[in-house]
DNA sequence: ACCTTTATGCTCATGTTGAGCATAATATAG
DNA sequence: CTATATTATGCTCAACATGAGCATAAAGGT
C-alpha cells in the first residue's frame, strides 16, 4: 500500500477560517502517491485538483502519520504524509466548511468559544479526579492547566493539537467516546482527519508570528483591519489595532494602493496591497504578530 | 516497498556536534517500517537500537522525502520519513562522526569556515555569471546573498538546507558535480543522507532558539561555558558571554549544584544542572538565545 | 448639530537586546 | 613572590521592541 497524500487547503472567507472538505465534510482531499508523480508536492496537486477542481498555491509539508496496526490484520499499513496549503476561497466552490466547525473551542475571540472552554475545563478537572493514583491525577491537572491555559499561563493559540488529544483522552469528542456518551460540540471527522486539521491549525497559528504567510489568505488590496480580521481569525485571538498597525507598517512588506475601501462605515479607509517583489529581495526579519502568547 | 525510517541521531562532545552513522560515514542508521512496529517512532527507535545499539531519547519527525522516479524504473519509490534525535555520546561507541565534517562552511565560529564561505561566495558569483538570461543572472545573484548573508543581510545559520541545494545546483558538491570537476572539501554520504543531515542540523539550531532543546545535550553537570559553547557548536555562530549569561539565568531553567568544575584554568566555574522538573510544570516562554540573527 | 463608527497619530512605561567596562579568583611563568 | 594569563561574574548603558491607552479625524445616519 502506498502511502497517501492528504491537503489541508485552507482560506479565509468573511473572517471565518475555512477548510476545504470532501464526502460532506467528513473527509480531506487526498489520494495515493503514484508511480507517475514527479514528487510528493505534485503528486498532491493532481490528487486535490483532481478532486476538488482547486489548483494549490502556497505548499508545505506538515507531518507524516501511521495509523496503528491491526492485530492479525493486514501486513501493510495505512501512512498518510499530510500538507498545508493555502488559498483564497471562489465563490461558488462546495465543500468548503469553517474549522471551527471542527473545534469550536479553538476560536477565542468568541465569548461562544470561551464559554465553552469553561465548561471544558470543569470535564477535564473531573476526569483529572478520576485518574487512579494522586500522582495520575496532580500530572492529568497540570497538562490541562498547560493546554488551556489556567493558573494565569494565558492561552496559547498554538496548542491545538495537545488540546485536541487530552479531549481524546478524556473521551470527551465521538472519535474517543463509548457509544451514546455526551461529547463536545463540534463536528468530527473520518478515520485520524481531524488530528490531520489540528496539526495544520497549529502549524499555521505558529507559522503567522514569523512568515508572511497571512498574505496568501488575503485577496489583491484590503484594509488594515480587514488583515487584522483575518490574523485574529486564524489565531482565534484579538488583537489590539493599534499596536497591530504599527507593526504591520513597520515590516514594510504591504504598500498603500491609493484607493480608498467601498461601502464601509466610518471612516473610509485606505487600501493596501502585498508586495510581493520583497519576498525575495529580503530576509523577513520577524512578521511577529501582537499576537500575546502570555507568560 | 515500504516506507523507511531514518534517524539522525546528534549529539555533541567536546564542544563539536557529531551525527552517529553507519558504513564508514556513510549512510544513517534506518530501515524499512514494518507490520509489528507500534508506531513510526517505535519502529525507528527499534532499528536504531538494532543497528547501532544506541538507545534513543528525545526524537522528533523532521520530514518525509521521496526519491525521484526512474523511467521505466520499479512503479514503487523509495519513500523516507526522517527524525532527529538528540542525545549524549558514550565513550568508546563508533560510528560517531562531527557534522562539519560533511558541512564545512557551516562552521562559522572557526576561521576555516569563513575563509571557506569567502571562497564559496566567489565560485557562486561565477556560477551565477553563468546562467542564459540576465534576469537568470540576477536572480541566482539574490539567492546567493540571501542565503550567504551577502550585501549586510547576516549568515543565518538555519539555511543549512538552502546553502547545500544551492552547492547541489551549482554542481559544488560531489552529489551533483560532474566526475572529475572540482568540488568543495567536505565528506559526502549515500542516497540522500547528506540531505537529511542538513535537515536535522537546520531543525536543530531553529529549535535551540525556543526550545530548552540544548540540555538533552549535555551531560548532568555542566559550566555555564560549557553550556554556551555547546550553543555555539550546534549553532555554528559565537556569542556574547556575558548576555548568553543573563539570558540563561533569567529562563531560571537550570541551578546550581553547590559544586565547583575540577581541572580548569582560571577561575573555578560553578556547576549546574538542568531542572527537569520545570519542564512539564511551566511554559517555556522562550529559550531564545542571543544568537543574533542580523536583519 | 450631534452620535456612532471606524481610521489613524502619538505618548509612555516597561521589557529586551547588543555591547562593553570592571572586578574577582584561579594557575603558572619568571 | 610577583606579574601575567585566563576564565568567571557583576553591572551599566543606549537602542529598540512591546503593551496599553489617549486623542483626533473622517465618514454616515438621526
Amino acid at each position: 500500500m502506498p502511502p497517501e497524500l492528504i491537503a489541508v487547503l485552507i482560506a479565509v472567507s468573511d473572517d471565518r477560517p475555512m477548510v476545504l472538505t470532501l464526502e460532506g465534510g467528513r473527509l480531506l482531499p487526498s489520494g495515493p502517491l503514484e508511480a507517475g508523480h514527479r514528487s510528493l508536492q505534485t503528486g498532491l496537486r493532481l490528487w486535490v485538483e483532481h478532486q476538488t477542481g482547486h489548483a494549490l498555491g502556497h505548499v508545505e509539508q506538515l507531518y507524516t502519520f501511521a495509523d496503528a496496526p491491526v492485530d492479525g490484520g493486514p501486513d501493510e499499513r495505512r501512512v498518510m504524509i499530510s500538507y498545508l496549503a493555502l488559498t483564497r476561497t471562489r465563490r461558488g466552490e462546495r465543500g468548503w466548511r469553517g474549522w471551527y466547525d471542527y473545534f469550536p473551542w479553538e476560536d477565542q475571540t468568541a465569548p461562544e468559544g470561551r464559554a465553552l472552554v469553561q465548561r471544558i475545563v470543569r470535564l477535564l478537572e473531573d476526569w483529572a479526579g478520576r485518574a487512579p493514583s494522586a500522582a495520575g491525577q496532580e500530572a492529568r491537572r497540570q497538562r490541562v492547566a498547560l493546554t488551556f491555559g489556567l493558573d494565569g499561563l494565558g492561552w496559547d493559540d498554538e496548542l491545538v493539537l495537545q488540546r485536541y488529544e487530552l479531549l481524546w483522552e478524556a473521551a470527551l469528542v465521538p472519535e474517543s467516546a463509548p457509544p451514546g456518551a455526551a461529547v463536545l460540540p463540534g463536528l468530527s471527522m473520518a478515520r485520524d482527519e481531524r488530528r490531520v486539521l489540528a496539526t495544520a491549525m497549529a502549524r499555521l497559528r505558529a507559522k503567522i508570528r514569523y512568515r508572511p504567510v497571512i498574505y496568501e489568505l488575503m485577496p489583491d488590496s484590503f484594509t488594515l483591519l480587514h488583515l487584522q480580521r483575518t490574523v485574529e481569525a486564524v489565531a482565534g485571538q484579538p488583537m489590539h489595532k493599534q499596536n497591530f498597525r504599527r507593526l504591520v507598517a513597520q515590516q514594510d512588506l504591504i504598500e498603500e494602493t491609493g484607493e480608498v475601501a467601498p461601502d464601509t462605515r466610518g471612516r473610509p479607509a485606505r487600501l493596501f496591497r502585498f508586495r510581493r517583489e520583497v519576498m525575495g529581495a529580503r530576509r523577513i526579519a520577524g512578521s511577529k504578530l501582537p499576537l500575546a502568547r502570555p507568560v
